[in-house]
DNA sequence: GAGGTTATGTTATTTCATAACGAATCATCT
DNA sequence: AGATGATTCGTTATGAAATAACATAACCTC
């Protein structure tokens, strides 16, 4: 990945202030909605994912997850990733074992990803499946989720190659 | 994954004999063409590709290398999958962790998968990227490589179900 | 056959993820 | 309130996946 990249990784800015507390309220709300538990460590670990300017890495949540410099252990996050991938609130990137935050509004919908190899950063899209889904319902497939991750060049480190 | 499947996973049965001598032999040849190196290892780990019935784990392959029981070594079992992975003999399954031969007789192409939850066999295929490429270039980026990987019930599978 | 390149053998380590189990918390129904 | 059952959590330990580092060997090609 991009070490040899000198731009800021502030493609995707991690939030902070109101605008993280505003996030998490959101989330808070709509787990009341369905009675779900945002419970104290899943709340820090999406707290943790918003913050953050990329995708990050499991052990890099751990490693971050008390205030105080107290790590957390390995599965406290776990579970909390987990359950926030089941909710809609952070998806997996398989290609770099790392986490985001969902970045799309609407409720349900099949992530999608635009990766930086130089800069790091994964863009969340919302893709249009319609074609890839009917073939595989043509060759008998009952499909249920759908994982597309892109690699290439973002448009600033675009430029710059 | 489908240990409650009481399907014989043969979707994807591995070859053998003759069969496996032919693809084997005809890797050599794409080697040849490009004056690259069918080695020893390399050829050892295509054969366990090609032999098996789905989807191999590195640490799998890792045990099955020696034909005396003897494991090999873990780098060289992943210096031959970068390897196969570069010449397009095989690819790699990221939601799995694991690896599959190449099945698209065509040379170079985007792999994609249809991965079944139940059996475990990943059936490759070769969708048509039009319509996401579009998205990604018109939104600046510079596509390199795409993964696509869609888990479901294969048709066997879903009659059962 | 000398020198540069590519591939391998080997040891050790790092990174990523889960099993297992008891204690605490929460919801629900007497 | 008190019993009950379901989730969640804390903790220890282990398993699974991948790579770093470096010495040796094989292979070009000049
Ligand atoms: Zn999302
Ligand atoms: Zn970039
Ligand atoms: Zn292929
Ligand atoms: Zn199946």
């Amino acid at each position: 990945m991009g070490d040899d990249c000198r731009h800021t990784e502030s493609a995707q800015p991690g939030l902070e202030g109101a605008a993280l507390a505003n996030a998490v309220a959101a989330a808070a709300v709509k787990c009341e909605r369905t009675r779900e538990r945002l419970t104290p460590p899943r709340r820090r670990v999406l707290e943790l994912l918003l913050e953050a300017d990329g995708p990050m890495k499991a052990y890099d949540l751990i490693a971050a997850y008390g205030q105080d410099g107290e790590p957390a252990k390995p599965p406290t996050v776990y579970r909390a990733l987990d359950f926030l991938e089941r909710l809609g609130f952070a998806h997996r990137i398989e290609s770099l074992n790392a986490y985001v935050p969902c970045r799309m509004e609407g409720t349900s919908h099949r992530a999608a990803f635009l990766i930086c190899e130089c800069c790091g950063t994964a863009e969340e899209f919302e893709p249009d499946f319609a074609p890839q889904f009917a073939a595989a319902e043509a060759a008998g497939y009952a499909v249920r989720t759908v994982t597309l991750e892109a690699r290439g060049l973002c448009p600033a480190c675009k430029v710059e190659a």
